[in-house]
DNA sequence: ATGAAAGCGCTAACAA
DNA sequence: TTGTTAGCGCTTTCAT
């Protein structure tokens, strides 16, 4: 027996190039890289050959080079809080089912929610030259602000509409998401509100949300009553245990909101082991209509809070941005979407006030 | 009033490059490039006025020509099937921990189970030549493992060791998975058992647990008495309808596998709903461990499928494969990292057989 | 400690 | 239709 002979060429050392492919096919470095970027006329006989060269040889082009030369890089980077959330990966599934009807390709970036590390973040992914950013939120740190001002390419921040965008802002309002949560709930007939939410004062989303249900309670004569906050560990499980301990410790509560719909699963459980009257005796409502608590026994009363919408959007602005990107400031730039969130109730928040309970 | 005279420049037409930040502080790019890499000797006094100057001017390097120049490119790619499954994004948490400690970055890129994606966002990554690849799952196209053995990076396969890797592998034996939840399952007096699983027939894992779990039934002399798939929509709900939907149908059923969590909490949420006395009249198991589902009113039994560690144990790994890249063929190739999966009894599968129901 | 020259692998622009 | 030339912005290497 004999060493084998005709096998596949191993792991090569260094890795193929151009040269290679056209020294195989015997066809110029520049119809080959035509020919493998489907450019300019290319007869159909040297178009076989290239390919079957490139093919035969396992040859995969490098973009370092090719991106370094055409002063192109077809990559957007996206840059959110976190993804362990179930809301980003839904603007995430959005953003790629778009792009992925251009050459563009989204890169993703996690900051968890800590400024210095959206800045850190922010550069990385800059110093690749994108042909586009998107990034969540209005609140970035100085620096962060002055290199996507300076980037030069489309900047499309997400999510958040209440404040000043550095170039286009596609999103909904929190502070209005809040103050309508505010008014339905009132209008339903609820007085004694309490507020669940998370410790995150880096959550500007929550807090803004937080800020117009106060301020639209406050309108009605009302103030929140109690309110609890958690960091870390399981949303369900926290949300279990705080709407116990607020309960306990303000039996008088008729309405709980929470700033997500994980925790208010979680206070939703705790009522119905509890065995109490949802949402007669205590209503309840979340925020994001997460559609994977579809399934519980009561549909959480929530918001929707159009991620894919949003992600939808942000997309389609980058990928116009890029098309026009050789003739800057371009018909794209600074486009303002907002959202409209719509309330659905589910069945733990009462339409109307109960008879007689809070007589009008 | 004038217009304003002195404002930070606006984004420039063409971005920064060394050369500026070397004109504007009058040493050349070669040193310029040390500083800002920290690399070779500096004096201090032109060290701190590089710094100035790139910091004024806003300079960002420029890394694709970074990475073409120095042939190095600090890029992970890591391909997976999901991201809104709640198993991948904990894996990817703890990839980044552990990458966040080198110069090395994760990028991902997600294939929804489908093999032509595989391929395709495994050339795209390619084309970046980054460090390493991590790829989900042992099963890939003719193509696709061409790539990868042709790479001349370190690959680490992660999640199944149920087959023949490339080059490295870091992950649980589904097979054995299943069987060892048939065992328990047996062994705790269940007879009458059912599965619920994904219908995906591109979930290898899934298809290989089930294939355990009726071995390891068939060895007690037990078959599956009913099986029910899904495909899409919420787990949660798709989890609840299945049950019910199966045990109408074969009412004698008194035990239930779900192939996730998801659609076992789902499962569970009937049982609460209809009465039905777990575990003692029927009894439910899981797969993954996910923590999300603490919270619940009852612990579903289920299997850790150990994400955190093989996401951290992949990650060391290439990150030693990229130190001695220089010294190719070096000493981290081909490891094989099996974890043990260890099972979470929970309170929805009991610990021995009931009394006189199924006597010995 | 600093600088000059060469070139990474590809593509734009032009020539044939 | 195909080929040639000149860089893209940086880092390597070698000289000073």
């Amino acid at each position: 027996m004999t060493a084998v002979t005709d096998d596949k060429p191993a792991a090569p050392k260094r890795p193929l190039t151009l040269r290679d492919v056209s020294e195989a096919s015997g066809v110029s470095e520049m119809t080959v890289s035509r020919v493998l970027r489907n450019r300019g006329d290319v007869s159909e006989a040297t178009r076989t050959r290239v390919l079957a060269a490139a093919k035969d040889l396992g040859y995969v082009p490098n973009k370092i080079a090719g991106a370094l030369a055409s002063q192109r890089v077809n990559l957007v980077a996206v840059i959110i809080p976190s993804l362990s959330n179930m809301v980003f990966p839904r603007v995430l599934t959005a953003i790629s089912d778009v792009l992925d009807n251009t050459p563009l390709q989204p890169v993703v970036g996690v900051t968890n929610y800590l400024p210095e590390r959206e800045e850190k973040v922010l550069y990385e992914m800059l110093s690749w030259r994108p042909s586009g950013v998107i990034i969540a939120g209005l609140e970035h740190s100085e620096a962060a602000k002055a290199m996507l001002r300076s980037a030069g390419i489309p900047i499309v921040e997400i999510m958040d509409t209440d404040g000043t965008p550095i170039d286009s802002v596609v999103g909904i309002s929190h502070r209005r998401a809040g103050r309508m949560m505010a008014e339905t709930i009132v209008k339903a007939g609820y007085r004694k509100i309490g507020f669940l939410g998370t410790k995150m004062p880096l959550d500007h989303r929550a807090r803004k949300r937080f800020e117009g249900f106060t301020e639209a309670l406050a309108k009605a004569g009302l103030e929140v009553v109690d309110q609890e906050f958690y960091a870390g560990g399981s949303a369900l499980a926290k949300g279990r245990e705080m709407t116990a301990a607020i309960l306990e410790r303000s039996p008088e509560i008729d309405f709980l909101y929470y700033s997500n719909d994980m925790i208010g699963a979680g206070g939703l459980l705790h009522c119905l082991d509890a065995g109490i009257d949802v949402p007669g005796r205590l209503g309840l409502a979340g925020f994001n209509g997460i559609e994977l608590l579809d399934g519980f026994s009561m549909q959480l009363a929530t918001m929707d809070s159009c991620r894919a919408e949003i992600g939808r959007k942000a997309a389609e602005i980058i990928a116009q941005g890029a098309e026009v990107s050789v003739s800057d400031g371009g018909p794209t730039r600074g486009r303002r979407v907002e959202l409209n969130p719509t309330i659905r109730h589910g069945n733990t928040l009462r339409l109307r006030p109960s008879e007689g309970l809070y007589p009008e």
